[in-house]
DNA sequence: CGCTATTTGTTCAGTGGTTGAATTAAATGA
DNA sequence: TCATTTAATTCAACCACTGAACAAATAGCG
């Protein structure tokens, strides 16, 4: 039993590639049912399955039967009650099941948490610390340490670990190797290796590996496409010390021809700028990075802790200090320029602001809107709507719980089979 | 029985989205089997068939005799021979069977053409024309003329059009209403109203609509994909009068929230540059439009026919002057900076130059590929292929056809409950 | 309180489509 | 000529869904 890690297929829709079997008729409508029942507002019953899948009843029931005894799928016992007639049991994602396990190292700090099928975080941990001085080894090992309690409380809570998911900000291959992750100066940093020594992420499960290895931007991404306005396709934008994006078109996360998607950071904003450390010029972090913007600020060699100095400039910002909205509007307008090239080639109708950019929303928005209608084509008869991410700091953490949740979801037989 | 046109959809992917009777698994066996055949080098037999599909050889038999009846699929006759054992019986695509009805319209030609199952271009019919002093209703009545000879020609040769598609250099929504087409002149053009008086394209087979009408870059891109390195990523750019680009997904032409992606001449090179009649500033368009090119050539006013001056731009080119190369490099040092802006965002790996760049392909393609390894992430591990349009001039025309058996293909349910 | 109307969920014979093994078909090669 | 080999078909078994009948559980009404 050789463990596998890979990147890819974090959320994989439940279309059959390969030969249609009768048993995959049962699982594509296993994962029909079980979909419905996650994104439904209030605990749908059978027969409402049954109408709105156009399933017979006795089918439905039948799925259903199998998601129960899965673990999946619980009945709730507060029923809702209607007009006249058998009352009906309303069907609820199993809050005792299966669980993801996210997990994120960001240059700053590292974090666990655990995720339920409902998507309710079971577990969250952040541990701070600069992780730029420590070995990839060192820090990893501390990750695990950080998994193996974010385990146990979960076992405590009777859930399951289904799988893990871990957000790097940077670059990953298929093999779950970080080819690239300049801001913690990681560079060909094999994850798995490293990783497995530590004991509790080194099953596979399925044929699914243990551990997912992904981009932060990405997962953060599938965190708001979960957590959020639901399906669809937008542009997630985190901010962190370096700018990454996920996207996210008609409900699937995008990721490119190898994984390497969203690298948003150095498209050119002038192709005859300053030279970036990426070997461009003029690239997009050099004008709205966390550095260019507390540089613009004046508040560079303020000796604030890394960790502070997002906090500091909303602070600053909602007091109207001149520099520091100055500073806002003009890498407002660098964001907007990049995101008005995004939507003319992919015709999004969202941007999401997502990691330090969330709380600054309300200062970044007017600039970017503002070059969005003076270059979108199509600005004029279909709005974009710009909006700041409604997940927290730890968006990516979360994003990875849920990811290994939603694949659950997506395909439930393959759970069902391994219990 | 209304006639219902719509944009979306060319090219829908065997993904059910509803409830899956038992029904449904014979239909994605079907598009199973039938796109195996497709993509088949040479003609495979039933049991090669079962062998790298996964069914057992019963039910190929089962699911070709069902294609067999549907006039989508002939045993070749001869049949290639391998060693020992009872011969194999070669499967092809039908060649008198469904064929799709591929129209376009430019700002200089209209273009009628007939493709088959196969792939094959059975009519070809292009018009030259300047058609922007032409009223659109008048340009469509011309383009109905055209269509009306396609389909007799078509049905000489025992063909049935099982559908059109329309291709026009502008924004189409869903309803089949071309927005803006700025070189055409055209702005809120109902096109599926003015031609609803030409009979031989208002009648709907199946829910599909019997015209489609699209943007003219996606179209060509779908006609790349289909004649070219077969699925994967890749990033077409139409260098026609404007530049337009369809963006192929794995395996998918992708469209956007509302069918609009892909705006590339859009997309701001310099944010500062000269203004462009969009709106917005420093555009590719006026960087590496066919108008910005001749014009740095020296050639504009030059007299020349519209329709002449990309040749003779290539004459020039080949045999070294000095003007057109000092043009071409800046044309494609623009388009560079725009599509490694691109791949940053997306990833890909192929990037195609069609329309009138294909031919220009020599002298565009190194300083495109100077600016993806100066501002691309991940040039250097991955390299990025630039390759001409394998499709001639009338790629769109072919693509709209392609893009109408190719739906076939993917779905030959719907077309098998018709006849 | 009892009856009916109403809606939910289950049971069961029927059916469509795939499976797997046996059978037939058609060639090669010794 | 006959064994060998590969291709394709036939057929009983089986799996999952369908449709209709039935059982369960409640509200409303007299």
């Amino acid at each position: 039993m050789t463990t596998m890690w890979q990147c890819q297929g974090v959320n994989s829709p439940a279309a059959p590639a390969g030969a249609v079997r009768q048993g995959s008729l049962r699982e594509l409508n296993l994962a029909l049912v079980l979909g419905r029942i996650a994104a439904a507002g209030r605990p749908p019953s059978r027969a409402a399955l049954a109408a709105e899948t156009g399933l017979t009843r006795a089918t439905v029931s039948a799925v259903v039967e199998d998601l129960v005894a899965g673990r999946l799928v619980t009945e709730a016992e507060p029923t809702p009650r209607a007009g006249a007639g058998r009352p009906a049991r309303g069907l609820v994602l199993a809050g005792d099941g299966p669980a993801g396990l996210g997990l994120e190292i960001n240059v700053d700090y590292l974090a666990a948490c655990v995720v339920d099928l409902a998507g309710e975080v079971r577990h969250h941990t952040v541990r701070r610390a600069d992780l730029r001085p420590v070995s990839p080894a060192d820090a990893l090992g501390r990750l695990a340490d950080l998994a193996a309690r974010a385990r146990a409380d979960a076992e405590r809570q009777g859930l399951t670990l289904a799988g893990a998911a871990l957000g790097v900000p940077g670059l990953v291959d298929d093999a779950g190797r970080v080819r690239l992750a300049p801001n913690l100066g990681w560079r060909d940093v094999p994850v798995p290796e490293l990783l497995a020594h530590h004991a509790p992420l080194t099953e596979t499960v399925d044929g699914v590996p243990a551990l997912v290895v992904d981009n932060e931007a990405n997962l953060a991404a599938l965190g708001e496409l979960h957590s959020g306005a639901g399906p669809g396709s937008f542009l997630h934008i985190s901010g962190e010390v370096g700018i990454g994006a996920g996207i996210v078109l008609d409900g699937a996360l995008f990721r490119g021809a190898r994984g390497w998607s969203g690298e948003i950071g150095h498209i050119p904003v002038r192709p005859d700028g300053p030279p970036c450390r990426c070997g461009g010029r003029g690239c997009l972090e050099l004008y709205a990075g966390q550095e260019a913007i507390l540089s613009a600020a004046g508040l560079i060699g303020a000796d604030l802790p890394a960790d502070t100095a997002p906090a500091r400039l909303t602070q600053l910002a909602e007091v109207g200090q001149a520099a520091v909205l100055h500073a806002l509007a003009e890498a407002g307008t660098a964001i907007g320029v990049t995101v008005a090239s995004v939507i003319n080639l992919l015709d999004l109708d969202t941007v999401v602001l997502g990691g330090a950019y969330a709380p600054l929303t309300p200062w970044l928005r007017p600039p970017v809107l503002a070059e969005i209608d003076r270059r979108v084509l199509t600005a004029a008869w279909s709005p974009v709507t710009v909006r700041p991410a409604t997940l927290g700091p730890n968006a990516a953490a979360v994003g990875a719980a849920g990811s290994v949740v939603r694949r659950i979801i997506a395909r439930p037989a393959g759970w069902l089979a391994r219990v």
